[in-house]
DNA sequence: AGAGTCTTCCAAAGCGCTTTGGCTTTTTTG
DNA sequence: CAAAAAAGCCAAAGCGCTTTGGAAGACTCT
């Protein structure tokens, strides 16, 4: 059933009954309940394709997916995706993945625009002056980064949480309880989370005249195998710091276990907070020791994503309005007072 | 630029310009090298809604994504589709995630198929007579289901591994190993695979004239913290099994942890076989104890069926076939002979 | 040389929708 | 009550591509 023939059951043009579906106004009320009337009996939907080549609107959301044989999606990936797919199919928008190549995402976004193959793109784990905020900003599609990119002249849309707050925080009570030596195992370091997390950190000892140690501090990619081995070696070399910050649940995976291979206990010899990104399937709560954690739902933020994607598509949002979400400190037993 | 300026700025209509460019017979091949050069030189690209309009094609696959607030996206999807975005990559192809109710997926496949919005779908966790199977059948889209479906009157194409060979020589190795009394923590009882392991798991163990305890076999959801409560139930219970097989690397964390909560010690006490997905964050060789594994590639599962995909897109690929790939045992540390 | 066959190209008709511009008819207004 | 404005509808022109049905010219064959 298409509109022609839906037209020409109705004794309606083809023009007044794509209007009154569409709600324009130039079309009487009654006119109006007749055809969507009929539409809906008649189980009418407009042909997407058709409509797209009309009018370049496409009802989808875009997002460049980097892949190649060494390349590893983040596990946190899935879960934003689950909020987002969440908030997409209640505005009935679709999400389409275009695989790029890990070290040439900028052909695929160019093709998407250029195609007109979605109506907004969102970009994740930005690092600072990252070229594909630049990129999309002046290939003029709209675009929400989760997270936050920097330096750049110009500004954007953006949804983040506050990473440098949160572990300000964290670290925060770390020195409170006594604790004097700190260390961070961070995730990769060149994208802005991770460089937000250790400011503050470091702000937080700076304000209590200490440091974070050159090698109290390691970026590496979030496992549980780096987390243990980072562990390793923190705790093995002297100088060993009382206290850990851990950017992710399954890097604190391998923290704990590497504290307990070594003979040592959390949180009697080493006191642990970890960022925890609310994973339905590993739990803070249910270690071992239960963990102390920053806590934010990224599943919360893929939904926020899309829905100022949706807003920014039907033009309810403008500007380069960013936001930054609180994060809360939620304190375990995986804490406690420096050991004498 | 679009085939209407090329083909006038090359003085051919665009019939010739169009069919030059797909590669149809009925051109000069000197003509065809004149217009696919003018065509790279210009950085001509058909328009996709045009051609889809046109054609019917996309050049998109589609996939199905089960969305609510109550549904967690298995993180083996990310693994997936990692393995299917890297060979979509090379072909091309996009991939549309629609998000749907995961209690009326039917709505959304239909809407895919009739507004050609994907020329093929992919279907994942199926269960025996799974409805998703029966109904994309019967609507006509080329598909591959990744896993089995059983208790059809038809057959069609499917990529799954030999689950229930994996667990039966899993088993089968425990059990020469002295173990009499297994236990099974398995996935979502509700789906095939978990279905075909238990099934592996009783075969073996009735082969040497032993039974599976009803109270040795779970099924739940494959967190962490629900390996650990199965491994306490288990172990705390009279009649404890001496060895135990698990459906995943991450349940498999919690029946470690349970075990040592216990002071029990793997594999002094229990034996302990998972099924490894190969996650590149979570290897089994990096437990404290490494693990025995019984391990299939999930990433490339994903690129085996992007690869089936496209084949029956372009039409290479036609008929029922289904494949099964066999799964490697891998022994490690954490099995050992049955406690006296 | 004339008929038949290829080869190579083209004009035009879709695909199914939106939107422009215009034409009636009805309502409002001074 | 005539003129102006508003309401309600339509025909037709796109959107950019593929594909059908020819047609002209080149080639083969007897």
């Amino acid at each position: 059933m298409n509109l022609k023939q839906l037209a020409h059951m109705l004794a309606l043009s083809q023009t007044t009954v794509s209007r009154a579906l569409n709600g324009y106004p130039e079309v009487n009320e009654e006119t109006r309940r007749r055809v969507m009337d009929a539409a809906k009996r008649h189980g009418y939907r407009p042909n997407p394709s058709a409509r797209r080549l009309a009018t370049g609107k496409t009802g989808m959301i875009g997002y460049v997916l980097p892949t190649g044989a060494a390349v590893d999606i983040d596990p946190h990936f899935v879960e934003f995706l689950s909020g987002l797919g969440d908030y997409a199919r209640s505005h009935e928008l679709d999400l389409v993945l275009s695989p790029a190549d890990a070290d040439d995402q900028e052909t695929t976004y160019r093709r998407i625009v250029a195609n007109r193959q979605v109506d907004a793109v969102y970009i994740s784990s930005p690092r600072p002056v990252d070229r594909r905020v630049a990129l999309v900003n002046t290939l003029g599609i709209p675009f929400i980064v989760h997270g936050r990119s920097e330096g750049f002249d110009f500004d954007y849309a953006f949804t983040d949480i506050d990473n440098e707050g949160a572990f300000h925080e964290a670290a925060r009570l770390l020195i409170q309880l006594g604790h004097r030596r700190l260390a961070l195992i961070n995730g990769d370091d060149r994208e802005t989370f991770a460089i937000h997390r250790e400011r503050g950190v470091r702000r937080a000892l700076a304000a209590s005249g200490l440091t974070l140690g050159e090698r109290h501090v390691c970026s590496v990619v979030m496992t549980e195998e780096n987390g243990y081995r980072a562990t390793r070696r923190l705790l093995e070399e002297g100088d060993a710091p009382t206290a850990i910050a851990c950017s992710s649940l399954i890097m604190a995976l391998g923290v704990v276990r590497a504290v307990r291979d070594l003979g040592l206990s959390i949180p009697g010899d080493v006191s642990l907070i970890a960022h925890d990104d609310v994973f339905p399937w590993l739990r803070p709560e249910n270690f071992s020791v239960p963990l102390s954690t920053t806590r934010s739902s990224i599943r919360l933020a893929g939904a926020r994503v899309a829905e100022r994607l949706a807003a920014r598509i039907s033009g309810l949002e403008e500007g380069a309005r960013g936001e930054v979400w609180p994060v809360d400190l939620v304190v375990r037993g995986s804490v406690a007072g420096a050991p004498a």
